[in-house]
DNA sequence: CGACTAGTTGAGGCCAGTCAATGTTGGTGG
DNA sequence: CCACCAACATTGACTGGCCTCAACTAGTCG
């Protein structure tokens, strides 16, 4: 659908940084990106290292990219060689049946890290994709291991990571396996929501970054069904939706949805 | 239900080894029941490890527990400290919702690992209780971190645990997401067929350990369309059942099943 | 034997899916 | 700037898969 989607398989994401004649301002870009300074480090897997861990970080990070809506950091099936961080943007992970229907298993926002299904199989089991202009960290996870077995505090993160990947995880299958569509929904607005918040954005104004279908195909729903939901809600009065903009206007009762007032 | 269950919170576990008489034999269980010694080795962690590694190996499970169908290994909320191993038996693991459902949220068993939904909050997000007579290694999380820090190996057997928990339920929100009831119920038995061939069992004939409403709830049904997909299949032929009991007759049908023919 | 739990089967209802028509938005090029 | 197109979204009518409710059976245990 996009011009970057031909690229080759192997070589998903796009040519970054050809060398440029702007030395000193790309110079500076290079600081301010590092992880020491990066604003998302309390989120990160590097909150809480010490000085001396923190000073040498850096060299986790092989290598930024940055990517175009709908540009894939990795293919299902590619090899794993590498985590990644998302520095601004976010992206939405996507699963492959066997019958070549797809589901959004993920949607990601910045200070999040990718790629955490392939380090069991040396292969992704999922698609990363950009939904929005987006900027990611490479992590190659050889260096993440290595720096694990020096830094307790970083290994340990690591591990509080993998696992709070395996706990949102069951939360969603909670969700898919027991909970009506209006819940759904709810869940994932006021998981936005609180998202959103943690980033410093406002947690009741906010951009949807998915199209209807691919909220459904995370929420296991259709998009018919998504967009009536929206309508509803709306005329509930508990938001205000135009388009991709949402607008929370009564949280306690989508809190009361989520708890299951019925 | 069962009188293990009166037991008081935070101390889930049944009592073991009580001091006994027969030393002997006592001693000789626990030579029995060590690591280097277990048939689950090449499933569980330690798969891969060097002779020197697997020499320290037996230090990272400071116990055995043995426990009865019913008898809750830990609690959602209980505080992280350890990890558990299957021994032998099977477990499964229970998510609660807000408004106080549940749902089941894995099945487990031998050489499988439990409670790494535990790590990212320092508290375990689910339940896990035996669905049988069942024996479980403890491995507090401290010394298998370094443990982790020394052998390189283990730390990445570590991770590819975490990571192979991560796509295991990512396999099962597609399951939920996307697939009708009866594509759910084939994908169940052909992964227990698949599991239990690894262990040595008979892949085509087997012993659910599970009620029809905790597969219900596992795979996001009621227990009445379980009964009625196992009353049909059996009337088409592809498998035999006797209440728990069930034969798979035509393995093709079923995988034509999960691949979707329709 | 009665009480209990687990499982089976049937009838009917409802939530969400399907199909289809129409409206809206955003990007592109004349 | 506007016309055009494609992707995205909304809404309605109808369908169907699974749930609900309910009756009944089988096996277990004191």
């Amino acid at each position: 659908m996009q011009v970057a989607t031909t690229l080759s398989v192997g070589r998903t994401l796009r040519d970054t940084t050809p060398p440029r004649p702007h030395t000193v301002l790309f110079e500076l870009n290079r600081i301010r990106a590092a992880c020491s300074a990066c604003a998302l480090r309390e989120i990160c897997v590097v909150e809480g290292l010490d000085v001396e861990a923190m000073s040498q970080i850096d060299e986790l990070v092989s290598g930024r990219v940055r990517l175009h809506k709908g540009d894939t950091v990795f293919r299902a099936g590619d090899r794993f060689t590498s985590l990644y961080a998302i520095r601004s943007g976010s992206c939405k992970t996507v699963a492959l049946t066997e019958d070549g229907h797809d589901q959004v298993s993920g949607y990601h926002m910045s200070g999040e890290i990718l790629g955490t299904d392939g380090i069991g199989t040396d292969r992704y089991a999922s698609q990363a994709v950009a939904l929005e202009d987006t900027e990611v960290c490479v992590l190659p996870f050889s260096r993440i291991e290595a720096f694990g077995r020096q830094h307790v505090r970083f290994q340990h993160n690591l591990h509080r990571l993998l696992s709070r990947e395996i706990s949102r995880e069951g939360k969603v299958m909670l969700l898919l396996g027991t909970m009506l569509a209006e819940r759904r929904l709810a869940v994932f607005l006021l998981d936005l929501s609180e998202r959103y918040r943690a980033r410093g954005y406002s947690s009741c104004e906010f951009v949807l970054r998915m199209t209807r279908e691919e909220i459904g195909s995370y929420l296991g729903l259709k998009l018919e069904t998504v967009s009536r939901l929206f309508s509803r809600f709306q005329r509930d009065g508990l938001l205000q939706v135009q388009g991709r903009i949402v607008k929370l206007l009564d949280r306690a009762s989508l809190k009361r949805l989520v708890a299951g007032a019925d």
